[in-house]
DNA sequence: CGTACATCCTCTAGCGGGTAGAGGAGCAAT
DNA sequence: ATTGCTCCTCTACCCGCTAGAGGATGTACG
């Protein structure tokens, strides 16, 4: 097995070159071998590593937690709480992200649906943003 | 009118003040007068501005698109169309990442509810991410 | 064998939207 | 006059990449 180069090992895995070497760069991925000519070679282990992170990144992990969850991927002998954790944790998040962008949502559309398309000065959309009385139930 | 200390300004609006710097710096607000000892004095249309900034940013609104906004705010006699367009784009936004977040959603509590807490060997949480078999519809 | 072109290398700088901290000056109350 | 707060400017840092410069290497074709 002489490994794959970089760019295939990025057309496979849908993570571009440059974040392959940014995630060599902060220790997520090992360094590889290199070819005679200096070429980073990689095999079938880093491209499941890669496609690991990249799933992570998708649900929207943190590089931190990626990094501990391939920790525990490394040592399968380990309790699986703290993977557990982290991904209660992401789920919570998720949740409320969620539930902010629902509220969000539904402000944005009765600015846009009492927009009439007249002038500025009496624009729904402006006037609301300009409106001082929103707490967002930030407080209390 | 004297106008009021950045700390104030800051208070009353939920801005920091170093985000309020921020924003004189990259032209979002005006640099306002200052004291004798070279303070920062804001009056109340300052304060309505950072309201009406801060109000956007909650909504998600880029700076950009924010300036656009305030640009327009300060021309009340142009049509309101530009604002109209950028309210629906960020409500189409909005949704997308809805979509897209309930759907992580969906595939956290899969992973959540299937760990039994075991050994990571055996860790649905892991496995999941490990698994290589997912395309999120990215493709058609 | 030359040459064109793709792919790779390292390195530094930039993005958005701020945040943090150093080092100093001003101001208000005791 | 001293304490302690607020403010000033300036630079550097955060995350998770992304872009570009400037150069080396690999491959395909004539």
């Amino acid at each position: 097995m002489q490994g794959s180069s970089i760019g295939k090992v990025a057309e496979r895995s849908r993570v571009k070159i440059p974040t392959i070497r940014y995630y060599e760069q902060i220790g997520l991925l090992p360094a590889p071998p290199r070819s005679d000519g200096n070429r980073r070679l990689y095999g079938e282990q880093d491209m499941r590593r890669l496609s690991f992170i990249r799933h992570a990144r998708e649900l929207g992990f943190e590089v931190e937690a990626i990094r501990t969850l391939l920790n525990l991927q490394d040592n399968p002998n380990q309790s699986c709480a703290t993977a557990d954790e982290i991904a209660q944790a992401r789920l919570v998040e998720v949740e409320e992200r969620i539930r902010s962008l629902l509220a969000l949502k539904a402000e944005l559309q009765r600015m846009v649906e009492h927009c009439q398309q007249g002038r500025v000065a009496e624009c729904r959309v402006i006037e609301t943003l300009s409106d001082q009385t929103h707490d967002h139930g930030r407080l209390a």
